[in-house]
DNA sequence: CGAAATTGCGACATCCTTGTCGCATTCTAT
DNA sequence: ATAGAATGCGACAAGGATGTCGCAATTTCG
């Protein structure tokens, strides 16, 4: 059957993140297509990286739906489950679209740049509202608890890619790290 | 005066750090040197890359050894002290060296692996020596607390990168997220 | 001062990647 | 069944990066 431009995606996002440098070539045989037609659909290679990047940001969106950020955001309740969600649903997506965290060809689009930035100024709230209820310690820079965040997912990542820790683990000691730290 | 070859290993890396996927003819032009020059001292790219990742292992050995690391895991004194000591330390080693936090291509030499395996496992040592002396809390898995530090210390990178946080702050804020957490 | 080593410089070949095209084949939908 | 669209395939050109070389100029060192 033929592959969809939809599949093309997922299948490049699954190399890309075993082999982050990987050619158009390599790119079209990992999604099953020749590479005539990876540039049908794609003209050129930050076309398809863009299209790569909307796809996490696509994704990182529904994690804000599902978790009823902008409910959280706007009543002021629940703010510190909603922030576990985040911090888990986080875990998931991070593995799935873990090249945009290093992915620097990301950052060249100007559309997509601001998309993120939108959604991790949501996120950002979020970390101010808990700090405001208490659940998190008010002394610390929103942007550094929100980075941080960022690090320990590149740590789970990292520790997945060594099998250091097991899958279902990474929940728990993320949140733990996160909250109460490592002492 | 003529550019030594610690010189040319130096400026590569300061510029690798700003320009990750700079081609040869840029290094040896913000090394001060003509590309064949350069080509003589590393023959290939290669060779550069892997003389760059010796030089930030020699740095990071340096560190283990200012912070007497080697004493603190012998006589299982001042474990607290040196533990504080190494992250305040690796701030400073992953600023200058944060490229290999990232460059792959390290990983492609056996060597320098191995090097930073031993590296990395006197670290644990530390900190499962932290965790005997209650300094560190025993429940969480010491690979994990290592790649923690990892992921934290990209985090001060990134925070550094995107003007969030004060240079000054850094180690506090590093400190203060590791061991305490965020809540 | 003079020989040896080092560097700058430009040229060259090679390889890899990217992007495009024409054509034959296959699939799809009417 | 058939027309139109999409795909596979191979070829091509262009551009960039890598690595090498010979030669002239410069530096270094005895």
């Amino acid at each position: 059957m033929a592959v969809s431009r939809e599949q093309i995606v997922t299948r490049a996002i699954e190399h890309l993140n075993q082999a982050p440098a990987a050619s158009m070539a390599e790119i079209a045989q990992a999604a099953g297509v020749h590479r005539a037609t990876l540039h049908r659909h794609f003209a050129t290679r930050e076309e398809l990286i863009v299209a790569l990047g909307w796809r996490a940001h696509e994704a990182w969106q529904r994690v804000h739906d599902e978790i009823g950020l902008d409910a959280a955001l706007r009543t002021g309740e629940r703010v510190e489950e909603t922030l576990h969600a985040l911090l888990v649903a986080h875990i998931e997506v991070a593995e799935e679209h873990g090249f945009a965290l290093t992915e620097h060809l990301v950052g060249i689009n100007p559309e997509l740049v601001r998309r993120a930035e939108e959604l991790e100024a949501r996120e950002i709230e979020l970390i101010e509202a808990c700090q405001r209820a208490g659940v998190l310690r008010a002394d610390l820079p929103p942007r550094w608890v929100s980075n941080t965040v960022y690090g320990l997912l590149v740590a789970v990542r990292e520790s997945l890619r060594r099998g250091d820790v097991a899958r279902r683990d990474t929940s728990r000691l993320l949140l733990e790290t996160f909250l109460r730290g490592t002492s």
